[in-house]
RNA sequence: CGGGAUGUAGCGUAGCCCGGUUAUCGCGCCUGGUUUGGGACCAGGAGGUCGCAAGUUCGAAUCUUGCCAUCCCGACCA
């Protein structure tokens, strides 16, 4: 394991990178754009999985698995979400290679097996759901159908980034069908909602909830909904998107029921995900120029126990204490490891784990056997106390929820400090290159300004707060009359 | 995909301009020993298609061309 980091100070993208892999979350891999997530990546991902998994079942969710190959001629039914994805689409094209006679021991396609129709790598899973949907529904009575699918999805990226923008990732994507406009509404803000107290409760992440403009809507929605969050370099990060479809797909798709008077109707769609972004957002919420920090709730790893020994006989004292409480802390349900592997030092696994970003360390020698006490040190604050062995494992239990509590505040306040708000274009460019983070500002509403103001700052509008209050201004660019402030921001 | 940079052992690198013995050094790795309260030390050892492929040449890490990958800046995007 490296010593060095990269500062943010120094180069935040570099940091992220180094952090990134340092830390063995990820790795680069022999596939252009696509990562592998390492055993301790993937650990942290399941802890968020779950969680999310259990919280989407809490809200009458079940789980189920569409196909990953979509035929073109259905991808391209509902027209604004097929252009929307067009342009980043893998595509199959044949069924199978045969040897080269022109290179030996090597393979080509085989021309012969060329595939009547082009099977797309699917980039967002609406048009084989949707097709599915189609047969599934005739009565009233079938609805609502409230599914959701944890998949890989393909964009072939021009430029991506570990975990932020790779060209598969991983991700869930929910997909609901509803008599009633109201309730396909309702639904949407009900997995926003989930989103962001996910995000906030288990990533300590705070989040601004809110709608996005007609530009940046996903293509193919009526309605995007989403979570913004702001990264430490004053860059905001979309964390989730909850989209409310109208009947654009249950018109492409011909999904129809038939409702009480026997009427058929149109259904109203739904379609929500978190992908595995969301790791990229935690790194750079929380994490410093040491290595990793991670919220307790979802840490593979909460607690590590690194002995220190002088000699065998005091190893075997100490190896006996740090089981009993290896055995108290996973009675309460803590992931704990007693890190006694022998060839690095204490120095050293302090270093690594912090790393890794495990929230809390003991530090368990002969001369705190003999005290009745351990030295713990938090990962958040670096603060280092001597506490009693009794009690112990109530202790951390306390410790691990003030830790969560207070990685969750002081994201909170950074964000906060970071929402400014702008009057006049100069303040706006002003806070831009200087300052960064959320600017609240007045927009007059058109697509043609947020074009503008996007081609001159490279900053967009993230959302429209769904808390933002009524009130009267003038668009920081055209002076022309606006009743809302809205958010903006460069973001990744 | 456009502009810039980079690619030598797991990681970081010297050598390249000006082609010529066995490719440099540090970290890491292996063996043995001593160690262990913030990234240990000694001794011995293993590890290389010099990103890949062609070309020039008696000879290529070094020169030429093409390709691939990564990073930074754009455009695109979760």
């Amino acid at each position: 394991m490296s010593k060095e980091i990269t500062s943010r100070a120094l180069d935040y993208s570099q940091w992220y990178n180094d952090l990134v892999i340092k830390s063995e979350l990820a790795d680069y891999s022999a596939v252009r754009g696509c990562m592998v997530i390492k055993p301790y990546g993937y650990a942290l991902w399941e802890n968020m999985r779950d969680q999310l998994d259990k919280m989407f079942k809490e809200t009458g969710h079940v789980n189920a698995y569409f196909p990953l190959l979509v035929p073109k001629s259905l991808f391209e039914a509902e027209e604004k979400n097929a252009e929307g994805f067009a342009k980043e689409c893998a595509v199959v094209t044949h069924y199978r290679l045969k040897a080269d006679p022109n290179r030996k021991g090597k393979l080509m396609v085989d021309p012969e097996a060329k595939l009547e129709e082009e099977l797309v790598i699917r980039p967002t899973s609406e048009a084989i759901i949707w097709n599915t949907y189609k047969t599934w529904v005739q009565s009233y009575r079938d609805l609502p159908i409230l599914i959701n699918q944890w998949a890989n999805v393909v964009r072939w990226e021009m430029r991506t980034r570990l975990f932020l923008r790779t060209a598969e990732f991983l991700w869930q994507e929910g997909h609901t069908a509803h008599a009633t406009k109201d309730e396909a509404v309702e639904e949407t803000i009900r997995m926003v909602n989930v989103y962001a107290t996910f995000v906030e409760n288990y990533m300590a992440v705070p989040v601004i909830i809110g709608v996005k403009s007609e530009s940046e809507r996903f293509a193919g929605a009526e309605d995007t909904y989403c979570i913004e969050a702001l990264m430490q370099d004053g860059k905001a990060l979309q964390a989730g998107t909850s989209h409310f479809l109208g009947q654009n797909f249950a018109k492409a798709f011909e999904v129809q029921y038939l409702n009480k008077e026997n009427k058929q109707e149109y259904v109203w769609a739904t379609s929500w995900g978190v992908s595995t972004r969301l790791i990229g957002a935690l790194i750079m919420a929380h994490s410093d120029d040491e290595g990793l920090i991670l919220p307790p709730r979802i840490a593979p790893l909460q607690v590590v126990i690194v002995p220190i020994y002088k000699g065998e006989e005091s190893k075997e004292a100490i190896d006996k204490k740090a089981n009993e409480l290896v055995k108290a802390l996973k009675a309460k349900g803590i992931r704990v490891k007693y890190d006694d592997s022998d060839h690095s030092r204490p120095g050293y696994k302090f270093a690594a784990y912090e790393l890794k970003g495990v929230p809390v360390r003991l530090a368990l020698g002969l001369r705190d056997l003999d005290q009745n006490v351990v030295e713990m040190a938090r990962r958040d604050t670096k603060e280092k106390t001597t506490v009693s062995l009794d009690g112990l494992d109530t202790r951390i239990e306390i410790l691990l929820e003030e830790i969560q509590q207070n990685l969750y505040q002081r994201a909170l306040q950074f964000r906060n400090e970071n929402i400014r708000k702008a009057d006049t274009w100069d303040e706006f460019l002003d806070i831009l290159d200087n300052k960064a983070g959320f600017i609240s500002a007045h927009w007059d509403g058109t697509a043609d300004t947020e074009e503008k103001i996007k081609d001159e700052t490279k900053a967009t509008i993230r959302c429209i707060p769904l808390d933002s209050a009524e009130e009267a201004g003038i668009c920081i660019l055209t002076g022309k009359p606006s009743s809302r402030r809205v958010l903006f921001a460069r973001a990744y």
